[in-house]
DNA sequence: CAGTTATAGTTGCTCAAGCAGTCGTTGGGC
DNA sequence: GCCCAACGACTGCTTGAGCAACTATAACTG
């Protein structure tokens, strides 16, 4: 669904305000439409497969950046940081990837306020299994769907809305990015 | 927050794997990144902005897709297909937009199973007080960031993804993307 | 050193959303 | 005309997330 008809509208003028019937058409608005819709359905792709191996989004981005991270953990603030979620949210992530294996809580020695996230060997695995059909998923729908060219069009652009739009992500280094994959909903009510 | 230090990580090798640790600078991964970076902050903004108005990223996708349909009306279940949100979930965003006088249901004459939501007059001031300044905002952080032939050859990239990724939104109309604007964190369990 | 302020993490509460089940309605096959 | 499958909307239940309050620790200030 989604599809159906979406709406082949006669574009009907009402009593109210004419302009809100024309407005739609706005070239702008077709842009936010096609990033959202090519956001959209990149995610829908990616959680398909993440929940093949049993994954959802925000833990494979939690485990993508511990694992990424110097001993493959993170203190929880920082995976908060880096997440897009707030600290309460990680504290229940965490919980739950616990629970499931993936993650050991482990002191901070210099600071006993502070605990590390740390990937197990059974997250290590499991990440193991996930990436190469996530990249493959990639590439499958997104970086394989365009020429070198168009695709580098691609990129800069986004990269110039990204470094706009991005309150923050700009700030610690420059090209920090590599997946937020899982952030994309919470981001919203955050920066 | 989310800026942070974003990990100046010195890319340990584990024991576990190393292709782990390498792998996170695959150019798939970056652009991947740059798409929901730039997705996540043109939300953030919008967001912002839209709350100013008293409005949910939802709720005003909801209330476009209304208004931009003839008689500013649309039955439950469309709606639902056009916003990326389960049946359920529209059940209740309407209740609470109705309850808020922006929208009202009346009763489909020719299935009495059916219901339409439509947009009040309220409803319409509304929305006619919150488009422009929405508006705004995406020329400010998006169509502006990029000069004319920039701006085109990123949205030809979108579109491209777009139609291979979203499930959806190819078949109806071609070009019916308009304002997914809330969409975005939804629709990814759906298709 | 004492007292204050800031920070890290957790927990209670609320809210939005989906799924699955329900009820009424419709339409097709016989 | 009757029956049954399909459909449209709604409701109960569960889940995930944020905010705000709270506790313990750390850092600062005098």
């Amino acid at each position: 669904m989604s599809n159906y008809n979406c709406n082949n509208i006669p574009r009907v003028k009402h009593w109210y305000d004419e302009r809100v019937t024309n407005v739609f058409d706005d070239p702008r608005i077709t842009a936010v439409g096609l990033l959202f819709e090519a956001h959209a359905g990149l995610s829908a792709r990616f959680n398909a497969q993440l929940e093949e191996h049993g994954l959802s989004a925000v833990e494979f981005e939690v485990i993508t950046r511990l694992a990424r991270s110097p001993g493959n953990q993170l203190r929880m603030t920082d995976l908060a940081a880096q997440t897009s979620l707030s600290t309460s949210g990680v504290t229940r992530v965490v919980d739950r990837m616990e629970r499931d294996g993936l993650l050991t809580r482990r002191a901070c020695p210099n600071d006993r306020r502070s605990s590390y996230a740390v990937v197990t060997a059974s997250g290590m695995q499991r990440l193991n299994e996930t990436l190469p059909g996530h990249l493959q998923m990639i590439e499958q729908w997104f970086t394989g769907q365009l020429d070198p060219e168009a695709l580098a069009a691609l990129l800069d652009g986004l990269r110039r809305v990204r470094d706009a739009a991005h309150p923050c992500a700009t700030a610690g280094s420059d090209d920090v990015s590599p997946e937020q994959v899982a952030a994309t909903d919470n981001a919203s009510r955050r920066h």
